[in-house]
DNA sequence: TTATTTATTGAAAATCATTTTCAATAGTAT
DNA sequence: ATACTATTGAAAATGATTTTCAATAAATAA
């Protein structure tokens, strides 16, 4: 069994909550995909494998999905939550292309180290930071 | 006139738009107004000095000002859009309190630098960047 | 195993910020 | 002043997300 499973087990039992069929084929559904899907994304990626699984439910487990630390939730500014995979990935910054939609992974150690400078000059202390750079890619450039 | 007044003229005379009361009013309450107001916030300050604006136009309204660069546009992640003002402030990132909700304005040259790097590493042309940072603030953090 | 308890499900309705509609109103140009 | 049409504001629509609630199904106890 993959490790997803098991925090997600292992966050029910703690929770007093109960390990369903939903639960476990949503998070196999979405351990499949490729990051950077909304709920409705994931709902019809579900339904075509899995009749009878509602709209809600996949909201919900992605919500309980969120909680355990297994999805990190984005909102690029469309209005729409966006999930993507978290365990067994570092954090890391988006590039967003306003043309294609397409989202880029980034990662840059010193920008990391220099917002939390930034956040003990001001006696903050940081829990979490989103940086998204929004422009056009390569594709669209040309 | 303040600038921002002629910058609205301008504005609406070029795009063949009208000249309104309305429009300059909300645009003088959001002037008088601290940054980082949301629309249903600036309406209630509009509606308290001048009865009969409706809250769609202040919503219009604001969104004209975000077109001709008088106001910017941000959703700090609880999907209620603020609007802050843009005309002789220079771009800065934010530091934002999840106890007490302040905002907090910060600016670091080198962050903006490595991230034009990055982009560029990419060869992703940036338009523009949101460089959010959650956390706890000194007040709070006591 | 069976009974009991209660978390979960899913369809539908509710919510809430934002956007659109549309008839009445009011800038602007002639 | 007249004509033209952008703007207004109230109400309705939209669309993502959340809640409701009766039916169902896990988990635990008997």
């Amino acid at each position: 069994m993959r490790k997803e499973f098991q925090i997600l087990d292992e966050f029910i039992r703690e929770k007093g909550l109960r390990h369903t069929l939903q639960r476990e084929k949503i998070l196999d559904i979405f351990l499949a995909t490729e990051r950077h899907v909304s709920a409705e994304e994931l709902y019809k990626l579900v339904k075509k494998r899995f009749h009878g699984i509602g709209y809600t439910t996949v909201y919900r487990t992605m919500k309980l999905l969120s909680e355990c630390g297994l999805c990190g939730e984005t909102d690029f500014g469309d209005g729409i939550l966006r999930f993507e995979h978290k365990y067994g990935h570092e954090h890391h910054d988006h590039l967003i292309c306003t043309k294609c939609g397409r989202f880029i992974e980034v990662m840059k150690p010193e920008i990391e180290k220099l917002q939390d400078t930034l956040a003990k000059q001001h006696s903050f202390t940081p829990t979490k930071h989103k940086l998204e750079i929004f422009g056009i890619c390569r594709k669209c450039g040309k």
